[in-house]
DNA sequence: CAACTAACGTAATCAGAGA
DNA sequence: TCTCTGATTACGTTAGTTG
């Protein structure tokens, strides 16, 4: 198996996911499709997954790190202006720009059912912030990939603001849409 | 310990399916 | 078409790994 040196990090409820180290060779893999497309599609992302042994969204994660790398200023900063910057003299010495990008194709919208959905109110009503341990379990009772829990809970944190305790929750008469209550 | 960097947060936006 | 909501991005922060 692996040699994990940290497995003693299943103790926390809120903790993260286990950080991933990569070898010399997957990152080569990775660096090099990085350089032909920084923007890769969820096909290229797939098959880096394959090639590497690295999931899928852990490829999605680095390619934003990696995008974000050379643009973030480290926090020191070394205030030395040097005029050049190695590691980064030849090249395409131009950013990324959105409208270069060719639009890959995305990930087919995941179709999420009534029942899936209501399970993961229920957790979101329980926390809106399940750490990795709860995020695997809600995805073994849904069936529904970790990484779309991920996502699902990124946007209902995002459209559905803290209710405040005098708020009234959504009772009666405030959304006539949703006809379908429960079992 | 300091630098590097994977994981994860928000905010904004794009995009698919149904009313 | 509009609404709801899943997917992706930039940017910032947190914390594990490594020299």
């Amino acid at each position: 198996m692996g040699p994990t040196s940290a497995s003693s990090r299943s103790q926390n409820p809120r903790g993260p996911r286990e950080r991933l180290v990569l070898k010399a060779s997957q990152r080569e893999t990775l660096q090099a499709a990085f350089e032909q497309n920084p923007y890769p599609g969820i096909t290229t992302r797939e098959e880096l997954a394959r090639e590497t042994g690295i999931a899928e969204d852990r490829i999605q994660t680095w390619f934003a790190n990696r995008r974000a790398r050379p643009l973030r200023k480290s926090r020191s900063a070394s205030a030395q202006a040097s005029e050049e910057e190695p590691s980064q003299g030849q090249g395409e010495p131009q950013p990324w720009s959105p409208e270069n990008v060719p639009k890959a194709a995305r990930r087919k919208r995941t179709a999420i059912s009534r029942w899936q959905t209501s399970l993961l109110v229920e957790a979101f009503e329980k926390s809106r912030y399940p750490g990795n341990e709860a995020k695997e379990e809600l995805a073994q009772r849904t069936g529904l990939p970790r990484s779309r829990i991920h996502v699902w809970f990124q946007n209902r944190r995002a459209r559905k603001p803290v209710q405040s305790a005098s708020a009234p929750p959504k009772s009666l008469a405030d959304s006539p849409t949703h006809a379908a209550t429960l079992p």
